[in-house]
DNA sequence: CGTGTAAGGAATTCTGACACG
DNA sequence: CGTGTAAGGAATTCTGACACG
């Protein structure tokens, strides 16, 4: 009855012009960023975009880089090396071929 | 040096559109219960309102009361009484009267 | 009481482009 | 390459009001 799984800070619904609030960026700052892949908001129905607070995290990341002079490109580079922890082991294990093992020692569904 | 205190799930940075997209009420609804004080969104510099998750389970629940036909002044009433867990602990603290000892108790720092 | 709607205005967001460099 | 800006249009949001009940 009571919802647990609700990852706020991943979901997209925050409007460009609060993410200029929250972040200082200017709007085509921001739009960039989308547009060379550092950044992946939603679109609503209508094309406006949604951004989510993780994205608002990476932007700040982003700006602090760039003040250091760091192209966008060398950016999306580092962001692609530290893969989140989960993902990365998932990675490993199914490089290793033991992702399919796994599924097999788990869909047993009998009752012993 | 990393931020572990953001508690996404106040921060009021959803406009009012997005509001009504994830919680299937209309806008005139949305901005009734505000009128009757059963949410507390913020505004901008310019007036619009912005709403936090937390308004939106809010109004997921007064969704579901106004359902049942239980009238706004009703579930203000009900959502009044039951104050958070946290709260409520600290209340009954404070008028036992035991808030001073607890921190005369815990104010010492010496190791042993 | 709670909600719909039409009304007019103000603010938001979008895209493609020119500019500078 | 990264960012500013003016341009025109489309979509959003606001308030106060009338309506029904």
């Amino acid at each position: 009855m009571s919802s647990e799984s609700t990852p706020y800070k991943d979901k997209k619904v925050i409007s460009i012009g609060i993410v200029r609030e929250l972040t200082g960026l200017s709007l085509r700052q921001i739009r960039y960023y989308g547009e060379r892949k550092l950044i992946f908001p939603d679109r609503n129905e209508k094309g406006t975009r949604r951004y989510s607070f993780s994205d608002i995290e990476k932007l700040i990341e982003i700006a602090n880089k760039r003040e250091e002079g760091v192209q966008t490109n060398e950016i999306r580079r580092e962001m692609n090396k530290e893969t989140k922890p989960v993902e990365k082991r998932m990675l490993k294990e199914m490089l290793r071929g033991q992702f399919n093992a796994h599924f097999r020692n788990n869909s047993n569904n009998k009752p012993f």
